[in-house]
DNA sequence: GCCAACTAAAATATCGATATTTTTGATTTT
DNA sequence: AAAATCAAAAATATCGATATTTTAGTTGGC
């Protein structure tokens, strides 16, 4: 239900218009998994529960295809998108090539505002996990914006708004599967030394480590959702309804 | 106008819904650059252009998004995407990159089949073009739809499917460039050789050298622009129209 | 001349009704 | 038992009216 009240709440307007209000919260739904993958979307259903019209919901549905949360599909409706251990492999491997050109981009060309960002934000997040990097009890949400806010630092000097913007998508799919892991525990995984390890790298501008470093960062995190979900990929969607194929 | 019988026309139905042909025909038109870079569009206007209601406009121009060639604003509309040799430079780049990513991917995993699909659709390709590679009198569209198939034939044993998507983006998003630089002459460029070459290349399956002449091929569609656009960015968009800044 | 305030016109965003399509379940045919 | 057909229920897609916001132009004060 999207009260009036979320329109105007916190410091600033959290939204000019209902349609991004409703695109916020089904977008938080799908990353947190409350809407598993592949589970459809039914705008009968949204409307009644976020008490606006149907054509509003279907405008913020369609406004979630850009982020790849989404597939439409004429006449049959929305699905959230699929995911899968293929899947994960393919956003693994290509997160891994852009995060890294983009680290290497900016490496190349941050200032020392830049690299003030990035200690600023490993800080923040080391406040919210122990010291294997575990979120704190109950902090769960608070560390993955943190762990965001790190990553964004680390590729803010990065001047191709084109392959930010891609990682981003990447970033946020790879959240999906990342939550599955973190509620399992993480084995032995040390995460926070790796962001030091990464962090460290970067400010000595050690390009060719720091990229090594993130993307063995990101293979870790494929690893781990892979040994929980190794039961297969039931895990991972919701019950097949009548869901369309993966989109191209 | 969306005529009733677009709706059915050709050997399949163009579109189940109004909304889809309305996003087909505004992609058509940005990336025809009947839309220019940065143009308002006002759903007002395009309601009676296209004979169907607000919400539906409002529908297609939000699905438009996903492909990165609209840009919205609450509360202001919508906008056709910005240009610039920054975005150009950049557009280059990171198409380079993931051109050569999907490429070397699939050279490593393609079968008879695809090496058929990629002879097959150059052939196609060369009939609407001089020996240079410049399209026939009156046969752009129908080239750049060969030069498209061209490219996605080189591709499509490429497992990632998000390399495919990305780089589905920067491809047309580079057609928007593309179509400045052929109606106005490609100089002494020999665009078939390249092709050629890229192809040959290819089928012996020497990825190091094929990477490096798409690249090279991507790069001179960018200095071709540079060229001919060298009067200034002017030629490449709309007068500023409440043209919002370029989205993140 | 510049800026703030105000108003009317223009445009955007949203609604709920309804036309259209799909899904579901029952029945009939093979 | 499986496949085809049909009708009703459920859902999607679309419309046009209207509430809301923005824009453009005018006026007045400094």
């Amino acid at each position: 239900m999207i009260k009036e009240s979320t329109l105007r709440a916190g410091d600033e307007p959290a939204s000019k218009t209902r349609i991004h209000a409703v695109y916020l919260q089904l977008r938080r739904d799908i990353l947190h998994g409350k809407l598993l993958p592949g589970a459809r979307l039914p705008v009968e259903h949204l409307r009644a529960e976020y008490g606006v019209s149907a054509g509003t919901v279907r405008e913020a549905l369609s406004l979630l295809v850009a982020d790849a949360l989404v597939t439409p599909e004429g006449q049959r409706g929305f699905w959230v998108a699929q995911a899968s251990e293929d899947d994960l492999i393919d956003v693994t491997n290509t997160r891994m090539q852009l995060e890294s050109a983009g680290l290497r981009q900016a490496i190349e060309r941050g200032d020392d505002a830049w690299e003030a960002g990035i200690v600023a934000a490993f800080h923040r997040l080391s406040l919210v996990e122990d010291k294997t990097g575990r979120p704190l009890e109950g902090r769960l949400d608070e560390w993955e914006l943190r762990n965001q806010d790190f990553h964004d630092a680390l590729i803010a000097a990065c001047p191709s708004r084109w392959t930010k913007r891609f990682r981003s998508i990447l970033y946020h799919q790879h959240e999906r599967y990342r939550r599955i892991s973190l509620s399992q525990g993480a084995g032995d995984r040390n995460v926070h030394a790796e962001h030091e390890a990464i962090m460290a790298a970067t400010l000595k501008r050690d390009a060719d480590l720091a990229c090594r470093l993130i993307e063995q960062h990101i293979a870790a995190t494929r690893d781990l959702v892979f040994r929980v979900g190794v039961n297969g990929s039931a895990d991972l969607a919701a019950p097949s309804a009548g869901a369309p194929a993966k989109s191209s």
